[in-house]
DNA sequence: TCCATTTAATTGACATATCAATTATTACTA
DNA sequence: TAGTAATAATTGATATGTCAATTAAATGGA
């Protein structure tokens, strides 16, 4: 029997083996996913990327160096530089050199920075809720952790 | 006990749902994945959407229109001009006006684009393996069965 | 038959991901 | 301590994803 992925992708034969459509699974399932908190965080001005670098700046803190966010972001490091370029220009956050090390550029969240954080909380959870609240707790559970385990497998 | 994302993510707080901790999850396991396969297709002079479009070129048997191209590969569709320009240039695909309907244009592999396709069959199962081996058949199914569920819920 | 609607594809504008190469500063070492 | 190596960040180039708006062709109804 053809899985529901196979149907989805119009595929006409069979995936080549359980890896492979994992692989595809997931990618298309973090698509549909990104798809819907992308139309969240526009209404609020901002994008998937910008979001993350407010909620992690916010998790820290404190201010945090550009790289030591690039690094929490998987994104690679030549783009956080217009990552905040665009950040700053919003006035969501501010940059900052401190004395000590000259070569540091410290981010810092700014107070309209966590506005826009706090008015997203909400909708953000309810969102979750909406999107993969029909799984059970034990079927999350079970995602969750073989999702970790998946990871696993490439270490760093 | 703090999750294994949760460390990566160094987060000082648990997450706040589980639904959540899936969608971040997801997203981490995914771009490591793409990380790699993006590495794959590099050597040979494409980028992941380039090749999703070969291989779904390869899987039709038969020219495709662009939009039916677009609507597999999750693509937005003004995005999609700009990849057959691309794939073009390389001399990988080729463009038909079909006389019956002069709107649609047909999208057609060249044997350059077999080509390319043909020897990174192997080397892509083999990546496959190498990031997801280490998952039991078992497990393979509950992913992808899990994944499938997750999708379910956001009707196309 | 003529015009409004629909459909297929494209364009232009912006944000992002990626790489290689560069600048500025600090650290190390011979 | 002079000079090289390492670190933090940036720049520039290309590819992609996203939207709104446009062009070109086909369709349908009065």
């Amino acid at each position: 029997m053809p899985t529901s992925l196979q149907q989805e992708l119009k595929m006409r034969r069979p995936f080549e083996s359980r890896e492979q459509e994992a692989a595809l699974n997931l990618a298309r399932t973090n698509d549909r996913l990104q798809i819907e908190f992308t139309r969240l965080f526009r209404q609020h001005g901002i994008t998937p990327a910008q979001f993350n670098i407010l909620r992690i700046l916010r998790g820290a803190g404190e201010p945090l160096p550009s790289l030591e966010v690039a690094e929490r972001l998987v994104t690679v490091v030549p783009g956080i530089t217009g990552l905040i370029d665009r950040l700053e220009r919003l006035e969501l956050v501010c940059r900052k050199r401190p004395e000590a090390d000259r070569r540091v550029v410290l981010v810092e969240l700014t107070r309209q920075g966590r506005a826009v954080l706090a008015a997203l909380d909400t909708p953000v959870l309810e969102l979750h809720r909406t999107l993969l609240g029909h799984l059970s707790q034990r079927e999350l559970r079970q995602l969750n952790s073989l999702l970790d385990k998946a990871r696993a497998g490439l270490e760093t």
